[in-house]
DNA sequence: ATTTGGTATGACCAACTGGTCATGTCCCAG
DNA sequence: CTGGGACATGACCAGTTGGTCATACCAAAT
C-alpha cells in the first residue's frame, strides 16, 4: 500500500534525538498544517541539519506520514480503553463519559487534535482520505456499538433511525471538542479554554438536551 | 479600521473583468485557503498580467478582504431572507426550512461555504477573528430569536438550557452542511453529493430526533 | 595506521512566492 | 500634432520552499 516512511536509521538514533525530531514535526504540522509547515523550521525546533531530517525520512510526505501513524494509533488506543473502561454504565453515563474523555484527549493532546482539525479541513493533505476514514469508523463503530447495545437494553425510544443518532452524536460531539480547542467558534458556551467545571456542567447539558429533546 | 482593500482603478472597470477578476479570486482562495493562494495563478485565471492586479488592490490581503466582504453580505442577505419567510412557521418547521435553505446556499454558492470553512480552520487567514465573530454572531441572534418565540409559544420543553439548545442547533446544523459539501465527513449520512431526495428525508430524521429525543 | 560504513552537515539548486517598476498603449484635452 | 493621465504589461527582485550532495566526522575492524 504504501512504503515505510521511516529509514532504518532513524530507528537507530538515540531515543531523545527520535522525540526532539518526532516533537518538532508534530508540532509544526500541528499549527501550520501540511503545506504550510516548512521543513527549515522544523530542523531548526529540532536542532538537527537539514540534510540529517533526509537520513531519517524520504521526504516531507514521510516526515507527515510517520508522524500520522503515531497519532491514529494513540486514537485508537484512547477509544478502545475508553469503550472498555464504561463497557457497564449505561447508554447516556457512556455518552457522557465518551465527552469527557474526549476532552480530556484534547487537553493531553493538544497539538494532534489540531493536527486532526487540519487534516479534516485541507483537501490536499496527503493521506487524507485514509485518515478521515480510518477516524469515521472508529468512531462510527464506537457509537454504533454504543447505540445498539443501548436499544436492545431498552434505553432508546422505539423507531429511532439508527443513521441518524449516530450523526447527531458524531455531529454534536466533534463541535464540541472543536468549540473546546479553537477559539471563537461557539456561539455561547465559551468552551474555549473554559475550566473544568464549567466545560463539566455543559457536557451534563447537552447529554440531557439530546436525552429528553427540545419540544415540550 | 481597516483601509479600503480595492483601488479606484477596480470600480472603473468594465463589469465583465470586474467580475472575471472577483471569480479567479475567490476561486482560488476557496479551494487552496489563504497561503496557498496563488497570486500568479490567480492572474491566469483570471486572464490578466501581474502588474494589473496590483493596480486594482494593495496587496494579497487586500483581494482577501474585498471577496470576504462580498461574501458576507450574500451570507446576511440569506439569514434575513430565511428569518423573514419563515416568520410565521412553528419552531420546527422553522429548523428544517432552516437547514433547507442552508443546503440550498451551498449548492448555489459552493466556493463561498468552501471558503468559510478554510477561515474556520486556519488560525492564520486574515480577518478570521472578524469573519467568525460576525458569522456566529448572525447564526446565534437567527438561533436566539427562533428560540426565544418558541419558548413563549411553548413549543419547547419548560426548563431547557437556552444556550444548551443553540449549541446544539448550531452544531448540528453546520455539521450537515460541512457533510454535505466535503467528502469523506459523515460516518453513515452519506451526505456528500447526495441527491435532492436524501438529504431531505436525513433532514427530516435529524430534527424529529432534536425535537423528541433519543431516550426512551 | 588504515580502511570502512553509518551518520552529520550546510552550501547549494531549481521552482515558486508576493510584490515592484520601467516601459508601453491608448484615449482625450489642448 | 502634442502632451498627459489612466491603465496594461511582464521582466525582474529578494525571500522561501522542498530536496540534494560532496564532504567531514567518528567508531569499530583490520
Amino acid at each position: 500500500m504504501s512504503q515505510e516512511p521511516a529509514r532504518p536509521t532513524f530507528s537507530h538514533l538515540p531515543a531523545d534525538k527520535q522525540a526532539r525530531v518526532l516533537n518538532a514535526a508534530l508540532a509544526e504540522f500541528a499549527d501550520q498544517g501540511y503545506h504550510q509547515a516548512s521543513l527549515n523550521r522544523l530542523v531548526a525546533r529540532a536542532g538537527i541539519a537539514k540534510g540529517s531530517l533526509y537520513q531519517y525520512f524520504p521526504n516531507k510526505e514521510g516526515i507527515f506520514r510517520h508522524i500520522f501513524q503515531l497519532a491514529l494509533k494513540l486514537v485508537r488506543q484512547t477509544l478502545v480503553e475508553v469503550k472498555e473502561t464504561t463497557a457497564q454504565e449505561d447508554f447516556f453515563t457512556r455518552l457522557e463519559k465518551s465527552l469527557q474523555a474526549g476532552v480530556r484527549f484534547l487537553q493531553t493532546h493538544p497539538r494532534i487534535y489540531s493536527l486532526y482539525l487540519k487534516i479534516q479541513f485541507d483537501r490536499q493533505t496527503p493521506c487524507r482520505q485514509e485518515f478521515l476514514a480510518t477516524v469515521r469508523r472508529h468512531a462510527g463503530e464506537y457509537f454504533g456499538s454504543l447505540i445498539s447495545r443501548a436499544r436492545t437494553r431498552g434505553e432508546l425510544r422505539p423507531g429511532i433511525s439508527e443513521p441518524a443518532a449516530l450523526f447527531l452524536l458524531d455531529a454534536v460531539f466533534d463541535r464540541f471538542l472543536q468549540a473546546a480547542a479553537v477559539p471563537a467558534l461557539d456561539v455561547t458556551f465559551n468552551l474555549h479554554q473554559a475550566p473544568e467545571e464549567i466545560i463539566q456542567r455543559r457536557i451534563r447539558e447537552l447529554i440531557d438536551l439530546l436525552r429528553e429533546g427540545l419540544a415540550a
